[in-house]
DNA sequence: GGTGTGACCAGCT
DNA sequence: AAGCTGGCCACAC
C-alpha cells in the first residue's frame, strides 16, 4: 500500500485504500460499511475524504465503486468530469437511474460481510 | 498549533 | 414526515 506524504504510519485513511480495491467487479459499496467494517461508524466523512486524496495517489482506486448509502452518486463531482464516475459503472453492467444506482440492494458490497470479519 | 471543513450517517426535534 | 445537529478523523490555512 502507498504512504501518504509527510506520514510515517498507516492511519485510517489507508484502510480505507486497501478496502476501496477489493471492491470486486460490477459491485459497489458505502462510505459507512467501510467505515463500519474499519470499526468507526461515525468515520464515514473520512473515507469520502480519502478518495478525494485517491486522487492524489498514484495507485488507481476505483472511487467510483463508493456511493452513499442510498446508492446516490455524491461524489461524481469529484471526478474529472460529473458524468465520468457514471460512465464508469455503467461500462462495469451497473445500470445508474438519476444519478442512483439501480438494484442498490443486489450490488451493494458490505466488506464486513463479505471479507467476513 | 487552533480552527474550519469535508464525496457521510444516524439520531433527535 | 422532514429538517437540523452532532460525531467521527485527517488535512489545509
Amino acid at each position: 500500500m502507498e504512504k501518504l506524504p509527510g506520514k510515517d504510519h498507516y492511519t485510517f485513511f489507508e484502510n480505507v485504500f486497501e478496502v476501496v480495491k477489493l471492491i470486486p467487479y460490477a459491485r459497489a459499496t458505502s462510505y459507512g460499511a467501510i467505515a463500519n467494517y474499519l470499526g468507526s461508524r461515525g468515520s464515514a466523512r473520512m473515507v469520502g475524504w480519502a478518495m478525494n486524496a485517491s486522487h492524489h495517489s498514484t495507485v488507481s482506486i476505483p472511487a467510483h465503486r463508493v456511493v452513499n448509502r442510498n446508492g446516490l452518486l455524491t461524489g461524481k463531482h469529484h471526478f474529472g468530469s460529473p458524468d465520468l464516475m457514471q460512465q464508469l459503472l455503467e461500462s462495469e453492467g451497473i445500470v445508474i437511474e438519476n444519478d442512483q444506482i439501480k438494484n442498490f440492494g443486489e450490488i451493494f458490497w458490505d466488506p464486513a460481510k463479505e471479507i467476513g470479519f
